[in-house]
DNA sequence: CCAAACCTGACAAATTCAGTCAAGTTATAA
DNA sequence: TTATAACTTGACTGAATTTGTCAGGTTTGG
């Protein structure tokens, strides 16, 4: 299952992403609009910097930006700079001593139901989740029946 | 992620597909031919067995049994029975209070994907399985290079 | 009535998750 | 140069989940 760090990693970047090209941001700014903990996405960012999908800089002024165009940035990709290889169980990793056992169709199900997730997750960038986002926002900019508690699901 | 008891779930309805109708077998059989500790697996088939995919008989002459065609079983089937609800993330489960966020393109991302895994899930059979098993089998009836180890992944 | 099979619930060790906190580093601006 | 504002890092914690084990209990056939 994507975890929450991952969930609040996807988040982050889509933020990133609304907001246009060249875009610094601060880290505590997001955690406000998006209702995450600060502290705890500090540290989602900051595995996403080591990942290379963002640059953070420090002091004042400083902030965190894409480092790629967000039409070249897919789901699968902040997934798995979150969570490593993905498995849906551990007998479809590939560590060594996963499984043991010979010739199972089940290991081939289940390979073939995972490469059917990351196929889809591929397929979704984050240019397209703006572009998606977009038809839920009303001519005025804000966000339809978003009144009450506002934020992303 | 599936969980071993998942796992364990589905070598053993696999187990009882792979020999047949009307077959009887026990469940310490299964264990041992499968490699499952034997009284996790009894808490296992348990699981089946109140979800109605299997029925236990007890006493000398008890044991378990397929309560459906192979063909009519599916690998999602086994899945939701040991699970529940299949969410490959909080949000995207059905349960209330589950994601506040509203118009959220991410929400519908995950569930697109989560849709593609399902999918998957369902075309897989029993049969199915037991049919593509056959085909790692050799004249012999001996599992091609299961000499060391044996069993299924 | 006994033995063999499944049923049930309590328990426990290990791991993961979600989050907090306290320092530490770096860089800008006054 | 010195605050200050931002990111960085690692330690820590409580809760939940996972993967079992174990000790009885229940049902049934002979």
């Amino acid at each position: 299952m994507i975890t929450r760090a991952t969930e609040y990693a996807c988040l982050a970047m889509l933020y990133l992403a609304k907001r246009g090209p060249g875009g610094v941001h601060y880290t505590a700014d997001i955690a406000r609009d998006q209702h995450i903990p600060p502290s705890f996405l500090a540290k989602v960012v900051n595995q996403l910097s080591r990942a290379g999908l963002l640059v953070a800089r420090r002091g004042p002024t400083g902030g965190i930006e894409l480092t790629r165009s967000p039409e070249s940035i897919t789901l699968r990709q902040i997934i798995e700079a979150m969570e490593g290889e993905v498995a849906v169980n551990v007998c479809t990793s590939t560590e060594p001593y996963a499984c043991f056992r010979s010739g199972c169709a089940l290991k081939s199900a289940f390979q073939m139901a995972q490469q059917s997730f990351l196929s889809a997750l591929d397929s979704v960038t984050l240019a397209s989740l703006v572009l998606k986002e977009s038809f839920n926002v009303d001519p005025r900019g804000e966000e339809i029946a978003a009144s009450s508690v506002a934020g992303h699901c």
